[in-house]
DNA sequence: CCACATGTTCATTT
DNA sequence: AAAATGAACATGTG
């Protein structure tokens, strides 16, 4: 489920397989997933290493030793498989980078929303992209200030990766239950307590997601994400009202969330 | 067959 | 550059 907390366990399972090991081929099995570069590009990296990586909203970066970074977005169903190269193969992997220890690192994406691409710079590319803060790096004082002159409703807003980068569908909901937000309020129509609730719970649900592995099973009764299905109830007894907000499956409890 | 899905981007309208 | 809306992208699942 890509959105932040995914792709920092993406980035975890990334840095325990995949760092500090030639890169003896690449294979790009579906290059329309490709964005501003090529194949051959692509394929230039060969005989360099992943030194390191980091995350910047739902962007993961990888910088390789020739001192540039392979940048990878999931989409909605990406996700790495490293494995044995007699082992372990799918259809769904768009590019593979295999390893001199005969270990694979697959994106696999079966539904290729996800996107590659290449860039020398990290800053550079958030600033391309006009990606807002790191929704868990941003700062109280910050992201009070983000919402002068903005009027528009509160759900879509936490998703405009414009606004605050990392923020999906479901933590969304998530984050605007935990506040007692209803998902359409109007922007200018928060209170000072409203920004506090809502920034406290942002961290706070971002981090409990990484820790509970991004598995919604995992998530105790007082999370929404445990009851996010038709039919399902808020531990208060009230049955959650499903409704679209921009476009967007949302579910809330009408009871808590004002 | 149909509806729906964790995301982004583009066009159109207000 | 705001914001809302709908469509498009590709493919699996129920």
């Amino acid at each position: 489920m890509p959105e932040l907390p995914s792709v920092e366990i993406f980035k975890n399972y990334f840095d325990s397989t995949s760092l500090d090991q030639n890169i003896i081929d690449i294979v790009v099995s579906n290059p329309e997933i490709l964005v501003d570069t090529t194949t051959q590009n692509i394929k230039n990296f060969k005989s360099s290493r992943f030194i390191s990586s980091s995350r910047y909203g739902k962007y993961l970066f990888a910088k390789t030793s020739n001192e540039s970074f392979i940048v990878f977005h999931f989409g909605m169903t990406g996700f790495f498989k490293y494995h044995h190269q007699s082992k372990g193969h799918t259809s769904h992997s768009r590019i593979s980078f295999i390893f001199e220890n005969e270990n694979v690192l697959d994106f696999e994406d079966p539904r290729k929303f996800g996107k590659v691409s290449v860039s020398k710079n990290i800053p550079d590319f958030v600033e391309k992209k006009h990606l807002g803060p790191d929704a868990l790096e941003v700062d109280y004082e910050l992201f009070k200030k983000m919402f002068e002159g903005r009027k528009g409703n509160i759900k879509p807003l936490l998703m405009n990766q414009h606004f605050l980068a990392g923020i999906g569908n479901l933590y969304a909901d998530e984050i605007l239950y935990q506040s007692g937000i209803h998902p359409l309020r109007k922007a200018d129509h928060l209170h000072k307590a409203d920004f506090y609730q809502l920034y406290e719970n942002m961290i706070m649900v971002l981090k409990k997601a990484i820790e509970f592995q991004d598995r919604p099973r995992n998530f105790p009764p007082e999370f929404l994400l445990s009851h996010r299905y038709p039919g399902g109830e808020c531990p208060n007894g009230e049955k959650l009202e499903i409704i679209k907000v921009g476009g967007r499956t949302t579910y809330y409890c009408p009871e808590k969330q004002i």
